[in-house]
DNA sequence: TTTATTATTTAGATTTGTCTAAATAATATT
DNA sequence: AATATTATTTAGACAAATCTAAATAATAAA
């Protein structure tokens, strides 16, 4: 099945949109790829012809196995490109994305096999998300749990879900990336900000926002 | 200028094929290109509007400084992924051109000049072709000659000019890669053919198609 | 210098991916 | 339940990149 630039994009975003089994709208899928509805439902069309989707007519988009299948392919090119950019090239996590974005298409198994050997066979990339093995198989993540939904005091950063280069630039400010420990030191229940300190600094407050975004571990 | 990867793509055969100052002509363009002439006449309409050749009716086509300065960028990023692939990623000299070929499409100059320094700032790729340097300033090459019209009887190989991989597969085969010396025992008159000894080889003949794409300088 | 051959361009069509505006379906509100 | 709002699809258009077939220009051969 070769897919054009378009199609997997199409089918990466699903992907993303579709967080285990939950439909995917057109509305929402026309906003992750910063395209119209109309083109999301063009390319249903397509994708549903290529089996790579089930989809009929107003009951919303997901995966059909080939189309995962395929997705993890293109999601394991493209994580591990953002590994080598930061590993290797020395590139910030909020500028990675984006190359990412295009190295991701070059479809070669060989090529993708032999960046991650040379990797070391990373199995999560900059941003704490999860690379999909040859397979198409992800390690089960540890458990995780967002800032703003934590319960102990003493908390590591394991990753970040949103990677805007708003938020990413935000983190970086504040001295926080993947591995940081920090604690909780007050919820605000007006805005529910919350105050914690970095190890080694000064508390900070963060917005709701930004809590929900960063992921955690208990420490 | 934002150019397409067809624009891209068209751009470079165009400096390949120029060779100096000579014109390149529509079919020899497509050829090269696996295209057909009449698509090469729509492309080099775009790319005069665009200033980046000289192109007038039937009289050919040569690039004009804006489009040198593409190219230039273009076969800069070619050639050091072809190194990495080659230096980094273990793959042979024949496998990495079509591969070389998608990837020097991530137009992002910060990335181009940190893989430059992440590989040494090569100035010569896997088949001995120059690399631009970021103001697309080639190294002046070292005088070479290909096999067939050496002088010397002990040379070393510099370059590959063909880089098919039928060609290259079978120097592979023949023990001859860059750096290899040999040395010149027979030139046969009746087809050309030249017996050549791949240092701590015995003898080969080659023939005079593979012997016009090899590089030679004297030892 | 005619005539034949080859090279190049034009005309018109096709595919892919996208868009806007209008129509229709689904859902929410009164 | 009727109406308003929102979501989705359809219809029709467009740009980019390509193609085939036909027309024309340039060049080579007779
Ligand atoms: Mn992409
Ligand atoms: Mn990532
Ligand atoms: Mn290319
Ligand atoms: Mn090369």
């Amino acid at each position: 099945m070769n897919l054009s630039i378009a199609e997997e994009n199409h089918i990466k975003s699903i992907y993303k949109l579709q967080e285990g089994d939950a439909v995917v709208t057109t509305n929402a899928l026309a906003y992750e790829l910063d395209t119209k509805p109309a083109s999301v439902t063009d390319m249903a069309k397509k994708l549903k012809e290529k089996k790579l989707i089930e989809y009929e007519k107003y009951k919303g988009i997901t995966l059909s196995a080939d189309g995962r299948k395929a997705a993890l392919q293109i999601v394991r090119r493209h994580r591990l490109w953002e590994c080598f950019l930061v590993d290797k090239l020395l590139f910030s996590w909020e500028e990675v994305h984006e190359l990412a974005e295009e190295l991701e298409h070059v479809r070669s198994e060989k090529l993708t096999n032999r960046l991650s050997e040379f990797l070391g066979n990373p199995v999560i990339d900059p941003h704490g998300d999860p690379i999909p093995d040859a397979n198409g198989k992800l390690v089960k993540p540890r458990p995780q749990t967002s800032l703003d939904q934590a319960n102990a005091k003493r908390l590591v950063v394991t990753a970040v879900t949103d990677q805007s280069t708003a938020l990413l630039a935000f983190l970086n400010a504040k001295g926080i990336k993947l591995g940081t420990q920090l604690e909780i030191i007050a919820h605000y229940e007006y805005d529910n900000s919350i105050e914690i300190k970095v190890k080694g600094q000064s508390p900070i407050t963060i917005s709701e926002q930004v809590a929900k975004n960063i992921m955690v571990r208990p420490l």
